[in-house]
Order: structure tokens, then sequence, then C-alpha cells
DNA sequence: CCCGGCGCTGACAACGTTGTCCAGGGGCTA
DNA sequence: TAGCCCCTGGACAACGTTGTCAGCGCCGGG
């Protein structure tokens, strides 16, 4: 009972810090019925302008705002959808996540999100955290392989759609880009300029479109005919160090490479930049980036890319979303958004003369 | 009961579609009673290893998961926090975003959060809508001039921090970079780098970072005596035709500007458009850009801009908020994060010589 | 004039969890 | 061996809301 507020601000609080009034509270101001307070909360009929008008003024009065965690343990829907990414600060995903905040926010519900850091476990965390808040869906693009757990969920009722990578080990919806077909036109772009030595720097070859472009990389160059050589393929982590190592040492390798297919924007802009601090060669060497970014046209040469629609990409996994969780039925389903090159000269560069 | 967990794929789930398994549920498989499971999922003493077994059992055999719903009823913590910001697509938030979810994860806290897409009503929605899911805290990149709407939410409890702009009509905590000061510093560079005619293309006046922009614009200016003519200052909505139109007429003006300095990341890339579009005068235009964006080294020449550190500002803010739901009293506070001019060949173009 | 019905209101239970409190049993001490 | 305390477990209320249902006037029609 002495628990007095540690008044921020406020010398003497009337209430408890931290207590807000209840529909009770506005019952008893208004002189009403407890339902009667949750029908004019809630904007059902029958109730008397001059009934409702004093409910309001005991509202306002009593700065009542309506508890939700009540209202979504009565209901059992929380009007909110949870996603999971691997970054929020990375500019793929940006988009990504507004498309599916826009979606959300015409169906009524709030985005709860979270990144992974493409760290499995913690991926695990963050989903059954938001199972437990009983989020009515889920958009994840996952970081994890085996994703078992999450059945009991969706079994549940949970509705999943999984973005940019498939679920592992489970059977559940997906919105995916065209990596393959992506990775298949880049290089076979560069073939048709001319390069016979072509590098691929990708990511970490556990996730799945490192593993699809690289496969698109392998199709291109064996339909051409073209032999692959170790030294031309790096996959691992994205940061800058390792790319930066692993690009020069295709450049200064005896027989170098004479295009580069970049595996992601993050690995892009590093390759752009080692490009630009080497001394000028006599052939500059030909480029093309997966995923599009901004000022990509910009550059001197511009940079050639396969473009992605990430904004796209959530959208449709959020449309997907709501009509399941308007009941539409039927078996999973995959899509596959199309990815479309944009030349702008860095992918058209012809290898030496030599070559 | 027959209530047999339904497999992924199983035909005949047993229990109702979106109904789940209450603690009451594992009580009765496990033999114990309600508030021994509670104690077992919350991971309390006073359980005997062998009981702690077969709830546990119980647990996964039903694939039951605590209802967080109830739990934050009860509690009345809800272990969340809402992040309102103006565009999560916009790459200047997104590092932001993610480092206040990295606080909060730190703390055990899931984030929430909205665009507000610069409409002070949305921006007003979504907050009301936050408290009333009685999130813990909030973090406000605001996009009205008027919070006084909050302060019955801030009174009961919620704690608040303003980030980017200060709050309106209230007294709140805020995070803020030094736009006056950074502003200042581009226009002053400016004018020891010989310009006398400097265009200032800024955001919609009423949004506090630009007003302030302007100031520091204006500042600079008198200092050096120079003079302000109308024609060189434009302020209003980002979108790339206003700013593209705006940049076009004061560089094709009798007196043409000699220099731009762009008010944020959005416009400064349009400009950078503008001017690559432009024939190549004999005299280049310099140009400094409030916000550092990715690449703005590699074009040429690069970038010279204010850099602010948008991660900083958002764990700062978080920091704070945290603090705040720890008990941290005492007045609102206003801190202010320095601003860094980085110089990159654009600021450090000279007038023609005749100017 | 009476009765049926309708429009409005409020009492009450239930949602699933956690905190409080009490009961029972076993071990330790005197 | 008796008594006491601690350790474990369970019954119950409460969190704030919404759905159900019943009651009470009042009006119009028969």
């Amino acid at each position: 009972m002495t628990d007095t507020a540690p008044g921020t601000a406020s010398r003497t609080p009337t209430r408890r810090y931290g207590t807000r009034p209840t529909m009770k509270d506005v019952a008893a101001r208004a002189g009403v019925g407890l339902k009667t307070v949750s029908r004019v909360v809630n904007g059902e009929p029958g109730v008397t302008p001059d009934t409702e008008r004093r409910v309001q003024e005991a509202i306002t009065a009593l700065g009542f705002r309506r508890n939700d965690s009540a209202r979504i343990l009565r209901k059992g829907r929380t009007a909110s959808i949870g996603l999971v990414l691997e970054d929020l600060a990375d500019p793929f995903y940006g988009p990504l996540s507004r498309a599916v905040e826009e979606v959300a926010r015409a169906h009524g519900a709030l985005l709860i999100n979270g990144s992974s850091a493409e760290d499995p476990e913690r991926e695990q965390e963050l989903v059954l955290a938001l199972c437990a808040r009983r989020v009515d869906g889920l958009v994840i693009i996952p970081a994890g392989h085996d994703h078992r757990y999450l059945a009991p969920e969706m079994a549940a009722g949970i509705a999943t759609v999984f973005v940019d990578r498939p679920a592992g080990r489970i059977d559940a919806d997906a919105v995916l880009a065209d990596s393959f077909g992506g990775s298949h036109d880049a290089v076979a772009h560069l073939i048709a300029h001319g390069h016979r030595r072509i590098g691929f720097l990708g990511d970490l070859p556990g996730i799945h479109t490192a593993a699809e472009r690289l496969r698109g990389y392998h199709a291109a160059m064996s339909e051409a005919g073209l032999p692959i050589h170790d030294a031309w393929v790096s996959l691992g982590p994205t940061d800058p160090e390792r790319v930066r190592a692993a690009a020069t040492a295709m450049l200064d390798a005896t027989e170098p490479v004479t295009a580069l297919f970049a595996g992601n924007n993050r690995v892009t802009v590093t390759v752009v930049r080692v490009l630009a601090e080497r001394p000028a060669p006599a052939t500059p060497v030909a480029l093309i980036g997966f995923d599009d970014f901004e000022l990509a046209d910009l550059l001197s040469p511009g940079i050639t890319v396969i473009a992605q629609d990430s904004a796209q990409l959530g959208r449709t996994a959020a449309d997907l979303l709501f009509r399941r969780l308007d009941g539409a039925g039927g078996d999973p389903r995959r899509l596959v958004l199309p990815t479309r090159l944009i030349p702008r000269g860095s992918g058209e560069l012809p290898p030496p003369a030599a070559s």
C-alpha cells in the first residue's frame, strides 16, 4: 500500500504509477454497467446517444485506453503478425519489411519483428517467442534448415509463409526469387560477352539462395562447355574482409578471372570497392551482381545487376499469409518470382583481347 | 483423453483447429496441479526432479506453449517495446531500427514497429495502438508536432523516447543529431572553398531536422556576410520530381548557384542524378549532403557528406529508454549527438573562376 | 386495456496465466 | 519418540476484457 510512485516528474500522482483505469472504473464513473462501456469502446450498436456521451466523457476524464492484452486473451486473435528476417539494417530487407507492414496494416494487424542475424538458434528462439505471443501468422526468412519445431505451432493454427528461402524439413508456403534462373542469366550474359574465366563470389553454401545461385553458375558454365576451376568459386561469409581476399586471389591468379559474378548486394559492393582500388588494368574486369542497389547506375561503369524486387517478395508473402488467415486452404504453395537482368555497363565489358 | 498431438500432415487432427493445450491440460496429463506446471514452465524452484520430468513429458507430448497474452495480462509487463518511424525502407532507419532491436533483445524484449509514412495521424494511430498493447516503452521518430495525446500514456508509465526529432508540446526524452551544427559546418565548408551562391534543398519545413538544417544554412551564410537569395532555398517533399525541378531551377537561373547543400540522403541521391545527367559544365557544381550513404565514396567525385550515425542514435535512445524502465528518474533529457563532415571531393570543388 | 416484442442495459462467466496461501508428509532435533 | 520445520504440491482468486443471457421499460397493435 505504501508503494508510492517513484514519481518521475509529478509529485502527487493520483493513482499508483503503472496502474491504469479499467472499464470497471469507467463504468463506475459513468454510472453504467461494465458491458455498456465495452459496447461504446467497440462501437457496438444498442447504446443510447446520451449514455454513450456519458461513457465517452468518463473515458476522456480518466484517460482510459482499452487493454489489448485482455482483449486478445478473450478473443483469441492478436491482430499481429511476426516477421523474422536476417538483418533489418540490410538494404535488401528494408523494402521487404515495409511491404509486409503495409499489407499487415491493410488488414488491421501490427507487425512484430526481429533479426536472426543468420543464426538458426536465434531464429528459433524468436519464432517461438512470437508463437507464445500467439501472433496470427509468421513471415520468416529462415536462417536454419530444420523447421520441424514449427510443426506443432502450424498445426495449432499459426499461418506461416517463408520468404527468400524455403523451409527445411517441413512442408510450408514459400515465396522465393528465381535465384537459379537469375544466376544462370548473369553468367550466360558474361559468357555471351566473351568471358571464359568467370569467378563466383557467393554467400555461405548452407544458405539456399547461395546454393541456387551456385547451381545457376554451374549450369550456365557447363551449357557453354566451359570448365570450372575450383579457384573461381568462393563461398563463405560475406564480410568485406573475406570477400576482398577472395576477389583479390581470383584477380591475381596466374590465369586471372576476367569477370566476376557477385552473389548478393553486400558482396557486390565490396567487389566494386576492390576493383576501384586496384591500379586500372588495361582491360577492366567485368562484373555482375545479384540484387539491385541504389546508385548502381551512377558508378562508372554502371553496375549490371540481377534485380529482384524485394518489396514484391514481401508483399506476395504477406498477401499469401493473409489469404491463409482468411481461411484459404490447400497444399503449401511455392511461388517463384522472376528476376531481371539490368545491363548498365559493368556486365558488358569484354575480356582482354588475348584471353 | 484422446487428444493425441496432431502430426504435421495428419489427416484427422484430434483437437479443434486453433485450439491449443493449456497448462490445465498439461497438469491433467502429468497428474499434477496447475501451479506445478507453471513452476516448471517458469523454472521456479521447488519441484522434484521426477515431477518436473513428468511435466516436461506432458508438455512435449501435447505441444504446449505458454500463452503470453494471459501471462502479460496477469503480470502487467509485456516485455516489448514499440518503435514508430517514418519508413522502414529508408536506409537511414534500417540501422537505427536494428540498433533498437539489439538493445531490446539484450533486455529480453520484443520489438513491435510501424511506419508513420510521415503522416501525423497515422503516427498517433500507431502509437495509441501500441499503448493499447501496453508496450513497456516507446521509441518514436515523430511525424507530427503535437504529442499531447501521449501525456496520459506516459503518466500511466509508458516510457517514451523521441529520436531524430523532438516531441511537440510535451516534455519528453529526446535523442537528436546535431542538425544545426552539421548544416552549419557543411555550408561553412563550401564557403571556405570559395562559394558565395549556395543552394539549399531541404525537406518539409515542418520537420524539425529540416528547420534546424535551414537554420544552420542561414547562420553560416550570414556569419560570412553573404546574402541569401530566396531562389536558393527550396523546402518541400523529397520526392525525386520536386527535388529534380528545384535543383534544375537553381542551376539554370541567370545567376546560378555554384554549390548545393542537400538536406538528407534522399535529396542527395536525387541531386547526384541530376548533376550526372546535365551536360558536363566547365566547372562542376559542388555538393554536400546531409547523411552519409553507401557508395558515396565510390562516385566520382566522391560525395562529401555530413555523417550522422543512425545506429548510434537508435542505440542511445534505446539505452535511455531501458534506463527509464529500470526506474531511472529525473527530468526529461535531450541528448544531441555530434555529426561529422566527411570530405570526399564533391564538397571541395571550387566555384568557377569568374564567380 | 392487455400483451407481445423490441430496444437498451447489466450481471456473470470465461479466456490462460501467476501470486497467495494452505495442507500434508518426511526428516531432523531434542 | 514426539515435535517442529522445511519442502513439495494444489486450490483459488485475480488480471481486464468480451460473449451470453436475462430483465426492464416502453410502444404499438389487437
